[in-house]
DNA sequence: CAAATGGGGCACGATGCG
DNA sequence: CGCATCGTGCCCCATTTG
C-alpha cells in the first residue's frame, strides 16, 4: 500500500468518521426520546434501557478508539492522523450496518445489547442510515485500506469480523472511551466500552448515568470538554509566549511560564520607576521655562520702560530746546563743522538723525560754566542698550579725525586700535571740556543721549562745553552701578586740550592747554583705577583722571585734531542710577 | 420562577520530558 | 526534580425550558 492510498483511506475514514458522528448525535437523541418513551410506558423500562446502551455502543466504538491508541505505534502517520477526527466519529459505521452485531461481539458479555441492538437500527440507525448510508457504502471499498492500518495497529479489529472492517476499528474506541480510571484498558475489553459516557446507562454506575442524563449531547462531553480544556490551554500558552517577547532580556527557552511572570513583574515596576523620573523631569523643565519666561517678562517690562523714558527725552529735547539745536548747529566751529558733516553723513546713513542732539539744560547748567554754554549737554541717565543713534554719534567724533585730517596709514591692530574701540563702543556717558577737547565717557551700549551730548560737545560754542555726567549715586561723585562692568575705552585723546574736562564732580580739570601728544584708547576699568577691576567704577570714572591713564596711539599722534575727545567706554548701567550732575 | 442545560474556567492528579 | 501537557471533575454563570 502507497502512502497516497493510505492518505486517501484516512481520508475516507475522516469522513465516513464525521457522517458516523452526526448520525451517531441523531441516535441518540432518537435514542433519548425513545428512552422517555419507554419509560412513560414501561415501568421497567431501566433494564431495557440497559440493554439499550450496550448497542449504542458498539457505534460509538468504531472509529475514534481504536484509532487513537493504535496510531502511535503504528508507522503509517496518514491513517494515524486520522484517527484523531475520526475520534469523535465512529457510531455511524456501526449504525450504518444495519446489524448492531458487530459491536456486541466485543461486549458480549453484557450481552444486553442484542434487544436495543435491533431497536436502534430500526428507530434511529434506519433514518440516520438512511442519509448516511450512501457514504458508508463507498467507504466499503475503500475501507479495506485503512483497515489494515487500524487493525495494524490493534488486532482487536479482527476479530470483530464484523462485515465492515471498520467496525473493528469502533471496538477499540470503545476501550478508549472508558472512564477515566478504566482508560488504561485500552483493549476491546467489554467493560470500558460500556462506560462510555455518551451512554447514559453505564450499567454499572447509576451515578455516572444520572450525571450523562444531565448532559444528553454526551457522547462527546467528555471529549469535548477536553477539547475545549486543550483549547484552553494553547491560548494560556499562546499569551505567556506573547507576554514573553514583550518583555525583554528574557531567554525564550529557559524562562518557565512562573519566571514569566516574575520577570513581567519585575519590568513592570522598572517602567513605572521610570515614568515617575520623567514625569518629575519633565515638572522640573516646566517649572523651569516658566522661570525663564518670567525673566523674559521682566527684561521686556524694562526695556519698555528705558523706551519710555527715552522717548520723553526726545519730547522735552524736541519741546524745550530747539533753538539750543539750531544754535548749536550753526555755531559750531570750523572744525567742528566738518565733524559735525561728517556726523551729519554718518547719521544719513547709520541712524536716526532726531536722536542726535538737544543736550539736556539741565546737564548744561549743572556742569558747564552757566552762561557761557550756549548748547547745553545733554545728559541722558538712560543707556539705552538697544538704541541705533548713539553708535553713529560716536562714529563721527571719532573716525573722522584719521579720515578726514590725515588717513591713519594703517588700520589699527584690533585691541589696540582706537578707530574699532571707538567706533563700536556706544556712547553712554559724555563730559565734554571746553575749548574743543571732550571727554566721552559711553558705556557699551549706544543711546541716543550721548550722540546728543556728542553734538553739543561739538557743536557748542567753541567747543568748550563741559558735560558731567553723574550717576545717581548718592555721594555727587560720579558712581556707576557698582556691579557694572569695567570700562571698556578711553578712546581718544586731545591733540590740544585748551579746556577742562571731566567726567564727574571730582574729574581733575585740565587747566591748561595740553599739548597733543598722544591718543588715549582702552582704558579698562581697572586700568584706570590702577587696581585690577576692584575699584567701584565710579572712582574709576573720576580717576581716570583722563590723562593720566591715558594710552599713546602711535597712529593718531601728531595729528590735528579739532575737536578731540575723549571717550570712555562704561559699563551700561540702569538709567535710574544716573542724574545730571 | 425554578430547574435544566450549556459554556467557560479552575484545580487536581497523572504522565512525559529534560 | 521541575516543568509542561493532558484528562477530568467540579464550580460558576448565563440561557433555556417547563
Amino acid at each position: 500500500m502507497s502512502i497516497e492510498t493510505l492518505l486517501e483511506a484516512a481520508r475516507f475514514l475522516e469522513w465516513q468518521a464525521q457522517q458516523q458522528q452526526r448520525a451517531r448525535e441523531e441516535q441518540e437523541r432518537l435514542r433519548l426520546e425513545r428512552e422517555r418513551e419507554q419509560e412513560q410506558k414501561k415501568a421497567n423500562s431501566l433494564a431495557r434501557l440497559a440493554h439499550a446502551l450496550p448497542v449504542e455502543e458498539p457505534r460509538i466504538e468504531a472509529p475514534p478508539l481504536p484509532l487513537s491508541p493504535p496510531a502511535p505505534p503504528p508507522a503509517p502517520p496518514p491513517p494515524l492522523a486520522t484517527p484523531a477526527p475520526l475520534t469523535v466519529i465512529p457510531i455511524p459505521v456501526v449504525t450504518n450496518s444495519p446489524q448492531p452485531l458487530p459491536p456486541p461481539p466485543p461486549l458480549p458479555p453484557a450481552a444486553q445489547p442484542l434487544p436495543l441492538a435491533p431497536r436502534q437500527p430500526a428507530l434511529v440507525s434506519t433514518p440516520g442510515l438512511s442519509i448516511k448510508e450512501p457514504a458508508p457504502l463507498p467507504s466499503r471499498p475503500q475501507v479495506p485500506t485503512p483497515a489494515p492500518l487500524l487493525p495494524d495497529s490493534k488486532t482487536t479489529i479482527p476479530p470483530t469480523g464484523s462485515p465492515k472492517p471498520l467496525q473493528p476499528l469502533p471496538t477499540p474506541i470503545l476501550t478508549i472511551a472508558p472512564h477515566p480510571g478504566v482508560q488504561p484498558q485500552l483493549a476491546p475489553q467489554q467493560p470500558p466500552p460500556p462506560t462510555l459516557g455518551t451512554l447514559k446507562l453505564a450499567p454499572a454506575e447509576e451515578v455516572k448515568s444520572s450525571e450523562q442524563k444531565k448532559r444528553p449531547g454526551g457522547i462527546g462531553t467528555r471529549e469535548v470538554h477536553n477539547k475545549l480544556e486543550k483549547n484552553r490551554r494553547a491560548h494560556l500558552k499562546e499569551c505567556f509566549e506573547t507576554l514573553k517577547r514583550n518583555i525583554p532580556n528574557v531567554d525564550d527557552k529557559k524562562t518557565s511560564n512562573l519566571s514569566v511572570l516574575r520577570t513581567a513583574l519585575r519590568y513592570i515596576q522598572s517602567l513605572k520607576r521610570k515614568e515617575k523620573e520623567y514625569e518629575h523631569e519633565m515638572e522640573r523643565l516646566a517649572r523651569e521655562k516658566i522661570a525663564t519666561q518670567q525673566r523674559l517678562a521682566e527684561l521686556k517690562h524694562e526695556l519698555s520702560q528705558w523706551m519710555d523714558v527715552l522717548e520723553i527725552d526726545r519730547v522735552l529735547r524736541q519741546t524745550g530746546q530747539p533753538e539750543d539745536d539750531q544754535a548749536s548747529t550753526s555755531t559750531a566751529s570750523e572744525g567742528e563743522d566738518n565733524i559735525d558733516e561728517d556726523m551729519e553723513e554718518d547719521r544719513a546713513g547709520l541712524g536716526p538723525p532726531k536722536l542726535s542732539h538737544r543736550p539736556h539744560p539741565e546737564l548744561l547748567k549743572s556742569t558747564l560754566p552757566p552762561p557761557s554754554s550756549p548748547a547745553p549737554l545733554p545728559v541722558h541717565p538712560h543707556p539705552h542698550p538697544h538704541s541705533v543713534a548713539l553708535s553713529p554719534a560716536h562714529l563721527p567724533v571719532q573716525q573722522p579725525q584719521p579720515q578726514q585730517k590725515t588717513p591713519l596709514p594703517a588700520p589699527p591692530p584690533p585691541p589696540a586700535a582706537p578707530a574699532q574701540t571707538l567706533v563700536p563702543a556706544p556712547a553712554h556717558l559724555v563730559a565734554t571740556a571746553g575749548g574743543g577737547s571732550t571727554v566721552i565717557a559711553h558705556t557699551a551700549t549706544t543711546h541716543a543721549s550721548v550722540i546728543q551730548t556728542v553734538n553739543h560737545v561739538l557743536q557748542g560754542p567753541g567747543g568748550k562745553h563741559i558735560a558731567h555726567i553723574a550717576p545717581s549715586a548718592p555721594s555727587p561723585a560720579v558712581q556707576l552701578a557698582p556691579a557694572t562692568p569695567p570700562i571698556g575705552h578711553i578712546t581718544v585723546h586731545p591733540a590740544t586740550l585748551n579746556h577742562v574736562a571731566h567726567l564727574g564732580s571730582q574729574l581733575p580739570l585740565y587747566p591748561q592747554p595740553v599739548a597733543v601728544s598722544h591718543i588715549a584708547h582702552t582704558l579698562s576699568h581697572q586700568q584706570v583705577n590702577g587696581t585690577a577691576g576692584l575699584g567701584p567704577p565710579a572712582t574709576v570714572m573720576a580717576k581716570p583722571a583722563v590723562g593720566a591713564q591715558v594710552v599713546h596711539h602711535p597712529q593718531l599722534v601728531g595729528q590735528t585734531v579739532l575737536n578731540p575727545v575723549t571717550m570712555v567706554t562704561m559699563p551700561s548701567f540702569p538709567v535710574s542710577t544716573l542724574k545730571l550732575a
